[in-house]
DNA sequence: GTCAAGAAGATTGTCGACAAACGACAAATC
DNA sequence: GATTTGTCGTTTGTCGACAATCTTCTTGAC
């Protein structure tokens, strides 16, 4: 069937789902900020398709809380505020502290070599500049291996179907951490405690980490008194 | 064309809601079975409307799990095994004692009307006859109470996008407790301990609930042997 | 008789076109 | 002057057609 050139699209393999990653890298690197309208024939256009695959597209980037639909009226992206938030780091704590139980008692000496390798790669990312979205990225990458490690795939799926929209109000905030040498620092103690296969204080080493986290984002809405609403 | 009688839907708010809908009544009515093939064509041709309005609801369904794609290959209800459904009880597990111990802690009041009302509608369908998704959907019905009261959006959210699945596993399971009042019965003692506003008692008791729906769940399967992969 | 290669049919993937709905602005009415 | 009504452009909703892909069946070689 002649893949001659390679990189030429050809339609094999997904035409919807590089359209959607195209649009979540576009969201989450802020070129489409929350409360935009995202209008098919416009991103067909620019991307040279049909609104067919686009909208197909979109609606995935819907069930994975990116982006929100309203009938006759089009997609948009998802508004951050602070109780959406509120709610997901409170649903992220259960997940994880779950996640890590199971982990740490069945899968600990499987998980543990992946894990301190994503601890170093934050430490590497952190010696190295103040890109928001890669610090962001690595440390959602560690909670994710937590999650894929669990045993429960139904955790890693639900894990994946909220981690965009995580990173999407991360991104928002900005800076969460001063310096991003103590957000790499912060996971050190789940890995140490997962190392002693001690689960219960696993889950409380991440679910004070997660919890930490929440309060930071809502202290960084109530200081902006920003509360975008729904 | 010519939508003649007045009561043709129009496609005035969501035709694709509708078809999705339709779609899950079949599947949760035995019609279309676990591992079936569904044909865009075919349904289309069924409801009297294009192939693109049927493509976005199995979309739909695909994100509530009742449903899995295969690029080129279509959409196929999804099979029950003992992992899918061991899994999504570990996670309603997870779920709904965090909800009721917020409901329990922050809404009891409000919540516990229509929890008592549910149950009572539980027992009166015991009484009735044996509907076996009449009963099951009571059921869900109750838990959905549950997490809609919990405060947290997002656990409404997640209990809606499992629920469908559940209850297409325990329709494929057939009747689980052999006595339907057992099954209403069995809710007495959730209700009784939100009345105390008793946050960990509550949650024992759905725990207790749930996990003994879950060995009930996985003895079937072990049973027939009948670990449907996947 | 079994297996592989190829042809034919069925189904999904994408497209462009048209109809319906929405939003904004202008015009008319009170 | 404020509110309602009408009109117009934009965007979504649905459709039918065609191309790409997968599946099944046939055919042929061993």
């Amino acid at each position: 069937m002649a893949e001659h050139s390679g990189f030429v699209p050809l339609n094999r393999d997904g035409l919807v789902d590089r359209v959607a990653k195209t649009l979540v890298d576009a969201i989450l690197a802020g070129g489409i900020a929350p409360g935009d309208r995202l209008v098919e024939s416009t991103i067909a256009k620019q991307m040279d398709l049909s609104r067919a695959p686009v909208r197909e597209a979109l609606r995935l980037l819907e069930s994975s809380g990116l982006v929100e639909y309203r009938t006759n009226r089009g997609f948009f992206v998802k508004l951050v505020s602070v109780t959406s938030m509120s709610d997901l780091y409170d649903l992220r704590i259960l997940l994880e502290t779950a996640a890590i139980r199971r982990l740490t008692e069945t899968n600990a000496e499987t998980a543990l070599p992946e894990l301190r390798a994503q601890v170093a790669e934050m430490h590497r990312l952190a010696g190295e500049g103040d890109d928001l979205m890669a610090h962001v990225s690595a440390d959602m990458q560690f909670h994710r291996l937590i999650c894929l490690h669990s045993g429960n795939q139904r955790f890693l799926q639900l894990f994946d179907q909220i981690a965009n929209e995580t990173k999407l109000g991360l991104l928002v905030i900005g800076r969460l951490y001063d310096d991003p040498r103590h957000m790499a620092e912060t996971h050190d103690p789940i890995v140490e405690a997962i190392g002693l296969h001690d689960a219960n204080r696993a889950a409380g080493a991440i679910d004070y980490h997660i919890r930490v986290a929440k309060d930071l984002v809502t202290q960084h809405f109530h200081d902006q008194q920003e509360g975008t609403p729904q």
